[in-house]
DNA sequence: TTGTAAGCGTTATCAC
DNA sequence: GTGATAACGCTTACAA
């Protein structure tokens, strides 16, 4: 039962004596075939192990069944799972997946839209860049029919696109009132990188529930970095290091942030650091290691995320949707506990 | 210069008026090609963003240019890195990657490795789970000519295979003279899954380096965890609610376990949980948030591991190193200081 | 120096 | 019900 001859078509109609074109419709189940010879050819092609060749059917059907995919890193938890749900969906459909990090340099991500489009790819899945504020890169692909889902990071000014992303919004709007409902009247809020297009979320739903709340708003307890240690600290710096009442709590823009926080205000010893109630996105598992681990976490739903946006794009690809019939899908935060 | 025509090398030969194979052979620059012909096929190749389309060279090759790794969980850093250094080189070298987790449980495993057979994968590195005693899965790769590269936990039972792994005899060798070197008499050792074939390199380092460095060896100084939570608190129970004295020094099997037993340590408030020095297999990035971080961290170079895997791979799906010559790649450990 | 034709493994269209 | 044939896009003897 060993052999070297690849096991195709053509060598199990050989040795049913039959012709090529009866095993393959009898193996796709076509009506006019005979059940019994279909029975016979698929107990053939069972004892033999065959399986169709992809780059045959690929070939025929013009498609690569490929699936790119762009994000900035996957030493973010966040994205590492959202592949979870990308991946395990795709295969599933009998796509694979092709996984890029841009390290949010727009130069690289322009590099890879460019490979990725070479390499034919069926549909592209991308957390766009921190850097990214033009989409030439990334609308080539529409122009020659291949779908593009963005998602997690909105590119709010590219407005003819499909969206698969989390509410932020909602997240961040619910850390606040909760904070607010432990009693507090200073929250500063710590965001992402200043002016890039997919912060306005979070910071909205911030100032809704400072308004919803009956608190009002003090641009003093604003602050922004890039995730950069440095200008992390420097925006902890702007928050803690005034002269008016300091802030109790804080919401931040992923939880990271709240690490490098805590760790300078201790650095320092910043008088009442153990006070300080941090809610951030994320929900790291290590969290459960740290002493003064944030008060809560607002969980992603990073799989869920992901399988939004495979499966959006499948449906497009499919034609199920069509390609200018814009999308956009939000998977809600949940406030986790600590 | 929008179309919709696919751009192939029979277009481009319409365009020139030229046979197909007179561009392809312009293309790939064959010495029997006027030069004047072969500048104009390449101008109009460039013009027209021609790139050959994969699924045909797949199928002319009898390649899928596709590499299967299957791995125990992404969430582990360790094998997050070491797909950078096999998905940057496989990518350069025109190989597409799939990524698949076992979740450490063989059942799992035994179905990715068919799936990935049955998708004609031209090569498979993959880090056993802890489960893996037997090999039938794997083996039919190379019985069907596709070669198997073993990275990072050595299947020590299956002897004729190709293995690229980390040092850690070394590591933990180093480890261990570096904490006696600061004065440690009592050291002990946490190790992985006990009876498992890839955790054997470690405690031998561990062992060799009590002895070179003059330190008797105390069976009760030493235990084991599969990881899971519970079994890692038994582990420090074991270690650290004896009559007999103390270890005030630790050799850890990964980090991670480290931070259990500093949790734990802490949590039933332990006398001197403070003193206690500790080494484990990882170097997390996280580690600078702790309180308690641990003295050192014994960094394994996921990515050089990775690399060295779809290296070896690859040349054994070249046939420049015959799939019967079995190779072992080691990549040292490097002990880092926090 | 260029062109013709066969073949990689499938499926779809026809003819028988 | 079944079988020949063309086509998908590319490479490569071989012929011209």
């Amino acid at each position: 039962m060993e052999n070297n001859t690849p096991v195709t078509l053509k060598f199990l109609a050989e040795k049913l004596k039959m012709s090529v074109s009866t095993v393959s419709k009898a193996l796709n189940d076509y009506p006019t075939i005979n059940s019994y010879t279909r029975q016979r050819v698929k107990e053939m092609a069972q004892k033999w192990h065959f399986t169709p060749n992809k780059s045959a059917l690929n070939l025929k059907e013009k498609k690569s069944h490929i699936i790119g995919v762009i994000l900035p890193n996957l030493l973010d938890h966040f994205f590492t799972k959202s592949i979870y749900g990308i991946e395990q969906y795709a295969m599933q459909k009998g796509y694979n997946v092709i996984i890029s990090q841009s390290y949010d340099e727009l130069q690289k991500e322009i590099l890879l839209a460019n490979m990725l489009l070479r390499s034919r790819v069926d549909g592209l899945i991308i957390a766009i860049s921190k850097q990214t504020k033009d989409f030439n890169h990334l609308d080539q692909f529409e122009k020659l029919g291949v779908p593009v889902v963005y998602y997690t990071r909105n590119p709010s000014f590219n407005l003819n696109c499909h969206k698969v992303l989390g509410n932020t919004f909602q997240g961040s709007y619910e850390a606040t009132r909760f904070l607010i409902s432990r009693g507090h009247k200073r929250i500063a809020y710590l965001g992402g990188p200043k002016m890039t297009n997919f912060t306005h979320d979070r910071f909205n739903g911030y100032i809704n529930a400072l308004k919803d709340g009956g608190i009002s708003f003090d641009a003093e307890l604003v602050a922004y970095t890039d995730f950069d240690k440095e200008n992390t600290i420097n925006a902890i710096q702007k928050l803690f290091m005034t002269e008016s009442p300091q802030p109790t709590a804080l919401v931040a823009f992923k939880e990271v942030i709240i690490f490098d926080a805590i760790k300078y205000l201790k650095s320092i010893k910043h008088p009442n650091f153990e006070e300080i109630e941090c809610i951030g996105f994320g929900n790291t598992p290590f969290i459960h290691y740290l002493d003064h681990p944030p008060l809560a976490s607002i969980e992603e739903n990073p799989q869920s995320v992901g399988k939004n946006a495979i499966e959006l794009l499948l449906k497009l690809i499919n034609k199920d949707i069509g390609i200018g019939d814009y999308q956009k899908v939000m998977v809600d935060c949940k406030l986790v506990l600590h």
